[in-house]
DNA sequence: GTCTATATACAGATAGAC
DNA sequence: GTCTATCTGTATATAGAC
């Protein structure tokens, strides 16, 4: 079995490796490399030459392995929502205000902590108008969001929070949280670090709980 | 004096107008089309062609009047971060932190308001990893950022809200508010209306003063 | 001052060698 | 299964006609 060069330099297949292996190995590279590239240019910016030189392959090898430019954009957009979908357990009105909401926003800031890449990816794709998760937006996510907006009016009902518009509430939430990933830039610029460690997110994740369990009127567990 | 068409029909000078009325027009409707496109596509993905025919001209006449691609991306960073300038008042230790952080959350509203396309063109720089932006942040803006840091810990010092941390206060008001243009796409998407209207932008800041300033253990001027 | 025509580079995609 | 060579379109930029 022959061990092919690219111009670069770069194994294509390592030893030993079967066919099957080299091609889970290629994907996983050219996703990683394509998910930077989208993020950081935006799906028309974002070139396929620019993603293969990253993902150590000829450009060839990435219409082969994904069809199109079109079509791993796409790839890469879903895989992002399910990474979210997998976070979204379902909540009920007999659920702990504080508890829901603290979990909410640490989930979040995990995920872009955890992904910073597909954020960004997610954010470009609707600061230019969400051309390819537009009925994502108006359908499935509406729907989750509105549910989640009917559970905090009843909490408010109850008195356990106060009457805030909750999808106000659920944006608030989402913006904070990614912006420590999606504007990362500007965070680095600004606070002089190189990187924000797991200690500053954890910092982060606990101011932004306790003002906006506060400023909702919600009473944290244990206070 | 001759009336010029171009290829699409559209006057290049009207009647009546001298040379300096043209020229002045034409950059107006380049620069409010050149913003547009860079901030739907990015620095990369945006091109001059799209850009001329949203202004209504000949490819050439955006390089005539604005040198390059690059030159006339540079131009708009410029003139937004002077509309951001413009409403950076300086604050003391003896104002009324309500009255400063409601005035700072409004102004920052209002910013993104009226200047949707100039919030999004600066989310996408920074998104990109601000490859023009990077001494500004580290610079001006940083020193901007530190010295409001410094006047919120001195009236935290002096019981007028609680001890957070200014600058995760500051990137907090700055997602929450810019949230509204930058995600405009998901926030039209999830409420299923066309447009905000002024009313909705009233209600949105006054959710955001009132969760803030109550979460920071500001007491609202009239409570 | 404005436009047409063109130079040159690079994009996404495909055919076919190996 | 992978890579080289190439097709076709479009990008920025410029030269020169009017």
């Amino acid at each position: 079995m022959t061990q092919w060069k690219t111009p670069s330099g770069r194994s294509v297949r390592e030893k030993g490796e079967t066919n099957g292996m080299t091609r889970e190995r290629n994907e996983r590279e050219i996703l990683a490399a394509a998910e930077r590239v989208f993020a950081r240019h935006g799906y028309r910016g974002a070139s396929l030459q620019d993603i293969a030189e990253q993902a150590g392959l000829p450009k060839s090898n990435v219409l082969y392995y994904m069809g199109s430019k079109r079509g791993l954009y796409v790839r890469l957009l879903e895989r992002m929502m399910e990474r979210w979908n997998a976070l979204l357990d379902d909540i009920s009105v007999e659920d702990d205000p504080a508890e829901v909401l603290e979990a909410f926003i640490r989930s979040k800031m995990q995920l872009s902590r955890r992904h910073p890449e597909g954020s960004r990816l997610f954010a470009a794709e609707i600061l230019g108008g969400a051309p390819f998760l537009q009925d994502y937006l108006r359908g499935g996510l509406r729907d989750w969001v509105q549910a989640r907006a009917r559970i905090f009016e009843q909490w408010a009902e109850r008195g356990l929070m106060d009457p805030v518009d909750p999808v106000w509430l659920i944006f608030l939430i989402w913006s904070a949280t990614q912006h420590y990933a999606d504007f990362e830039a500007q965070v680095l610029g600004i606070t002089g670090k190189e990187e924000l460690s797991d200690a500053d997110v954890e910092r982060i994740t606990a101011f932004l709980t306790q003002v906006i369990l506060k400023g909702c009127g919600v009473r944290p567990r244990e206070a």
